[in-house]
DNA sequence: GATGAAACAACCACGGC
DNA sequence: GCCGTGGTTGTTTCATC
C-alpha cells in the first residue's frame, strides 16, 4: 500500500501539483532523486492519475450552478447509458452521478444564470422522451475537499 | 474577457497541466515567452486558481462512493454553519453542496466499503440532532468533465 | 532504496520590434 | 502586445554506497 512517504507526497500533490521536485524533497527531508523515483512509483501504481489546472467557474462565464436529479423510464442498460451519453456532452453539464435510490441521474451543471439553467432544463432535458422526472436544486455552495486522504483497508482504526 | 489563445490555454491546461511552457507555446503556434505571459495573465485574473494531482479514490481505499441528501431542523444559518463544518471535516466526506429544494445539503462520500458508509451514517451522521431526515444514494459512475470551456456572457449563442 | 554530481532542458527577465 | 536571447534554475541520469 501507501507508506508515510506516498502518503506525504500524495497530499502535497494534491495541494498544489507544481511543486518542484527539489521542494517536495526538501519537505521530506529526502534526495530530490529518491523523491521523483518516488512520485513516478505513484503514477506507475495508478495512485495518480493526473495534473489538472482548477479554473474559476465565474471567470468562465458559469456563476450559477445547479444539480438536477433525473428518474428515467424505463431504466434499462440501453436507455441509462444513451441518456448519459447525452447528457454528458452537453456544455452546461460538469460532472453527472449515475446513483441508485429515488432517481438515476444526477447533474451537477455550471450555467450562465438561472435563466440559462431554466433554458437547459426545457430546451434539453425535458425534450427527451425517456424522461420520467426532474427534479432541479440550485447549488448555494460548493465546498470540494482539497486533499483526500488515503483510508487505511481495516476498517477497525476508521478514526 | 477570454479570447481564443486563452481559450485553447486553459483548455490544455485543464486536460493536462504538466505541460511545459515550450509544449503549449508550440501548440498554439505562438512564442514561449508569448504564451509565458498568457499564462500569468490567465493566473493574475483568477481565471485558473491552482493545480492539483488527481487520485484514484479506490488506490486511496475508498471503493464506494455516495451521495448522501440531509434535510436539517430547523434550517437557519447557526445550524446549517456548524453542520457544513462538521460535515466538511470528515475524513469520508469529498465534496459538500449546500442546496435548494427539498434537502438541505448533499455530501459526496468516498468509503472503504457499504460497511463502512452504514457505520458512517448511523456512527456520525444520523447521532446530531439537528438532522431532520438522512437519504442515501450509492454512485454507481461518476463522469467528470476533463475540461470545462468558457461559456459565452450572451445567451443568444449559447449553442 | 538512498545519495551526490554532472549533462541536459526548461524557465523567465529583459530589450527590441 | 509579441518575439528572441542569455543567465538562472530545476530535472534527470548514472555511478556509488
Amino acid at each position: 500500500m501507501l507508506d508515510e512517504l506516498d502518503s506525504a507526497l500524495v497530499a502535497l500533490l494534491q495541494r498544489n501539483a507544481r511543486h518542484t521536485n527539489r521542494d517536495l524533497a526538501r519537505a521530506l527531508g529526502i534526495a530530490p532523486s529518491t523523491c521523483l523515483e518516488r512520485v513516478r512509483s505513484l503514477h506507475a501504481r495508478g495512485v495518480i492519475t493526473g495534473h489538472h489546472a482548477e479554473v474559476s467557474l465565474p471567470m468562465l462565464g458559469r456563476r450559477v450552478q445547479a444539480l438536477v436529479a433525473v428518474r428515467l423510464r424505463p431504466p434499462n442498460r440501453p436507455v441509462i447509458e444513451s441518456f448519459q451519453e447525452f447528457v454528458t456532452q452537453l456544455p452546461e453539464t460538469i460532472s453527472v452521478f449515475v446513483v441508485s435510490g429515488a432517481e438515476d441521474f444526477l447533474i451537477h451543471v455550471a450555467v450562465r444564470d438561472t435563466e440559462h439553467l431554466h433554458a437547459f432544463i426545457l430546451d434539453h432535458l425535458t425534450q427527451r422522451r425517456e424522461i420520467a422526472d426532474v427534479r432541479t436544486s440550485v447549488v448555494f455552495q460548493h465546498m470540494q475537499k482539497a486533499v483526500v486522504e488515503p483510508l487505511s483497508p481495516d476498517p477497525s482504526d476508521a478514526r
